[in-house]
RNA sequence: GCCCGAGUGGCGGAACUGGUAUACGCGCACGACUUAAAAUCGUGUCUCGCAAGGGAUGUGGGUUCGAUUCCCACCUCGGGCACCA
């Protein structure tokens, strides 16, 4: 018998497939075989130093089983991977140590490509891509320029994260807790111009059209949530100052409860509302209420959490609002809690029953009415939709993303690069800190930022801001359609082959990724597809039809894994230990696919005693066979899992030898069991079902062929190297990989006799076995007789007899 | 504070739309094989009880013939958002 060395068999394969070429998805111009496609992805990888955990692969196994699958069932399929280069932790390491980042992240791809390999994931390594090279970013730069030209992309001044000690201005992500996330110091406002994406635009269909995609509820929630929509009502509340009486302002606000319109009793406005300084000769308090406006102002995150939010406020003396509900005059405020950039900046305080109110006004010694009349809902304004969702901060004072196509030129303007001359390059720089201004270290080289006007031939100068590392990431999945075309982003004929038949759809079959882009990177790319789908340069109106998410794999015991926890473990030397082939089965077994689950390595052991198992039924198959196995009638049975009568038990254990039927029928249900958990990524549970079935193979003298081909095939996607190599022992010629999925029959699964459960009183009592086909009044009749039941029911009286088909009867007395 | 997810053996976890709770795996104990060890195989492994039988799915209620599953309240843990009117 040959002994099971799966480095030898890992390095076979591998080797051959690479050379073969067998996960290459095939374009319309080579295809000719009329397979339907299947495009499955995942979440390119940003290429850390540190190198891959056991962690990353788990997500790309996970779609390996169904792309595998696929390719059985006879697909076309699509699975490609590259790398989402651009970002700060490459800078920051180009910052420390002076290394040029594109240098850093060669050799980081170069490791990861090398471990991603060892684990023998059927990419279509012929597509790989990368944000970071020019060729690519030369289509983010000219998708850049298309929402230029549609008014999509604009500067506006914006209040952004500053780290006074690091002097860089930071984006949202990476300010933790109001503080710099590398240095912990605590950031500060400074108002600056910035990119925009117009995102907003899209607010509504980026909502509505989540009715149309397969995604997993929790991640349309997470959408919805962070898009923010409420339906409510703009009212109007007329302005009374002490001196002029009534004047020509308003006080516009949003609610979404204008039903509580008599309750309010009290207005309030954001600080920064502009009305205050148009009142502002009305206000008899100004010298007050400017005192709180710039105190508040200078308010860092920090100092605003740290108050534990209490809220505070001033009035506005001298002016009133009318409530249009009951034209009676109330006091108006200006206070923190009322933000600035949500809905009009400007809220009616119904304190009876608002929680934010009620705090203020006992504060601050407000009346509150109880028990008021309910008005309707669009008797006092009229009905208007607002989002949480702001515009999307699009530009970076970074060196190592892509740079902004646009040239500053003092006589025309704002001048976006013709496209001819994209991409435009980063130049190599000595210095990646940024500069003391807070601007891009590519303003200090004046060879790259002084440039001609394209339009004037004039002075001008580049923009020297860089993209946020979500751009090259929001439309990466259609350049793998067409990686290396360089005359468009991807071919229309490409784009078209590669979206779903029914058009509109979208276009990836399957996207699975993290929880914790469910909401930003999820949402800019959806945004950017549907911005390409208007300029009818992409055929669907989404891009992905169904998302799923996996969990985590944390550190053993449940904690984070971690290099300053010192507890990462590299698949490296699980594969060099284990296998790739038992790395792979472990990851999908040590859990459900969409929960975070511990390390254990204690525990992989299990699966290498599986696959050893498999290798071991493999050989004895290969050395002795016999034909196919046919079912005979009336054999006993057994159900997956069912160990109560103890015969799967003694199956299992050895001390009943199973006949060739109960293997061809426990055979067909594995098949289904596996055939379905694919579909529902209960990978976990697939496998255990394969692991009953490889227990009881073992027990037998002799399988025939054709059942354990059957086997290796549902394996396959789990296992594809030992697999593989058995498949090929057995004489095959053609790889597994393009071999046909099994099929289950439902004839070799029926069972003759079925076991019912007994219970009085919803108690189990005892068991019956009927036969399958039996009419509900014998099996009543069989359990009224059954003697356990009758020693039970002794001197009682039998009320109702319900009847689970196949299931159970239970004896109510 | 709000939203989402989750609480089941020593551990990771099973249980389809309410119908045999603890599958599968790890660990542990004992046994077989072995000079021995490893590997492998076998037996056992929620709990009380000699048994008949009873009790257990975070806690307390409810609905039901029957609840890990549905409803209400609460507790704990994980994740997300932070005054979104």
């Amino acid at each position: 018998m040959k002994e099971y060395d799966h480095k030898k068999i890992e390095k076979k394969w591998q080797t051959i497939w690479e050379k073969n070429g067998v996960y290459y998805a095939k374009d319309p111009k080579n295809n000719k075989s009329k397979k339907p496609k299947y495009y499955s992805l995942i979440e390119f990888p940003y290429p850390s130093g540190d190198g891959l955990h056991v962690g990353h692969p788990r997500p790309y196994i996970g779609m390996d089983i169904i792309s595998r699958k696929r390719r059985l069932q006879g697909f076309n399929v699509l699975y490609p991977i590259g790398w989402d280069a651009f970002g700060l932790p490459t800078e920051n390491y180009a910052i420390k140590t002076g290394l040029d980042p594109r240098v850093v992240t060669k050799k980081n791809t170069d490791t990861y490509r090398r471990q991603i390999k060892s684990l023998g994931i059927s990419f279509d390594w012929s597509r790989e891509i990368n944000t970071t090279d020019p060729k690519y970013y030369k289509w983010t730069q000219w998708i850049f320029l298309q929402f230029l030209k549609k008014d999509l992309a604009y500067k506006a001044k914006m209040t952004i994260n500053w780290c006074p000690k690091d002097k860089i201005g930071l984006a949202n992500e990476e300010v933790v807790n109001g503080c710099c996330e590398r240095c912990g110091t605590v950031v500060e406002k400074r108002e600056k111009e910035q990119w925009m994406l117009a995102i907003t635009k899209y607010a509504d269909r980026l909502y509505k059209d989540l009715d149309d995609v397969d995604y997993l509820p929790q991640i349309k929630l997470g959408q919805r949530n962070w898009i923010g929509k409420s339906e409510g009502v703009e009212v109007d509340f007329k302005i009374v100052s002490a001196r002029q009486g009534l004047t020509e302002e308003s006080a516009k606000v949003f609610t979404t409860r204008p039903d509580t319109i008599f309750g309010v009793t009290y207005l309030v406005l954001a600080p920064e509302h502009n009305l205050v300084q148009k009142l502002k000769s009305e206000i008899t308090n100004w010298d007050e209420v400017l005192r709180y406006i710039v105190a508040n102002k200078k308010k860092t995150d920090v100092e605003r959490t740290a108050e534990n939010k209490e809220k505070t406020g001033i009035e506005l003396k001298g002016i009133k609002v009318i409530n249009p509900g009951n034209t009676q005059a109330l006091p108006v405020w200006i206070a923190d809690y009322v933000l600035a950039g949500y809905g009009t900046g400007a809220i009616m305080a119904v304190p009876a029953d608002d929680v934010r109110d009620k705090e203020f006004a006992e504060k601050y010694k407000l009346p509150i009415v109880e028990n008021y009349e309910k008005a309707g809902f669009e008797d006092y304004g009229k009905r208007i939709t607002k989002f949480k969702l702001r515009d999307w901060i699009f530009s970076r004072q970074r060196y190592w993303g892509e740079p902004i196509p646009v040239i500053n030129c003092e006589k025309c303007g704002l001048v976006p690069v013709p496209e001819k001359d994209l991409p435009v390059e980063l130049p190599k720089v000595k210095n990646y800190q940024p500069t003391d201004s807070g601007e891009s270290p590519l303003a200090n080289i004046a060879k790259w930022v002084n440039v001609k006007c394209p339009q004037c031939r004039g002075k001008a100068k580049r923009e020297t801001d860089t993209m946020p590392n979500w751009a090259g990431s929001s439309w990466y999945y259609l350049r793998y359609i067409d990686p290396n075309n360089s005359k468009q982003f991807a071919s229309p004929k490409n784009l078209y082959y590669w979206s779903d038949s029914k058009l509109k759809a979208g276009l990836v079959d399957w996207y699975n990724g993290g929880n914790e882009h469910t909401t930003l990177h999820l949402l800019y790319s959806r945004f950017w597809h549907k911005f390409l789908y208007d300029l009818k340069l992409v055929p669907t109106n989404e891009p992905y039809v169904k998302r799923t998410s996996h969990g985590m794999i944390l550190g053993e015991g449940g904690v984070k894994m971690s290099k300053s926890l010192g507890n990462v473990i590299n698949p490296d030397d699980i594969v060099k230990t284990y296998g790739a082939d038992t790395l792979r089965v472990y990851e999908m077994f040590m859990g459900p696919f969409n929960q975070s689950v511990a390390w254990s390595t204690e525990s992989i052991i299990g699966s290498r005693r599986f696959i050893e198992k498999v290798w071991r039924i493999g050989q004895k198959t290969i050395t002795s066979s016999v034909p196919r196995s046919v079912p005979e009638k009336n054999s006993p049975t057994f159900a997956l899992g069912d160990k109560r009568t103890g015969l799967l038990q003694q199956v299992i254990h050895g001390s009943l030898n199973l006949s060739p039927e109960h293997l061809s029928r426990l055979l067909h249900k594995t098949i289904k069991k596996v055939s379905e958990d694919i579909e529902g990524m209960h990978f976990n549970t697939a496998i255990s079902s394969m692991m009953i079935l490889a227990t009881e193979m073992e027990k037998k003298q002799n399988i025939s062929i054709e059942d354990f081909k059957m086997f290796l095939q549902i394996l396959s996607p789990f296992a594809p190297h030992i697999t593989e190599e058995l498949w090929s022992s057995l004489g095959e010629k053609k790889s597994i990989n393009i071999s046909e999925w099994p099929k289950w029959d439902v004839a070799l699964m029926q069972n003759e006799e079925i076991k019912i459960i007994l219970q009085i009183n919803g108690k189990i009592r005892a068991e019956i076995f009927i036969q399958a086909e039996e009419k509900e009044e014998n099996i009543k009749e069989k359990a009224l007789k059954n003697e356990v039941i009758l020693r039970h029911m002794a001197g009682k009286d039998v009320k109702r007899v319900i009847y689970v088909k196949n299931r159970l009867i239970n004896i109510v007395v």
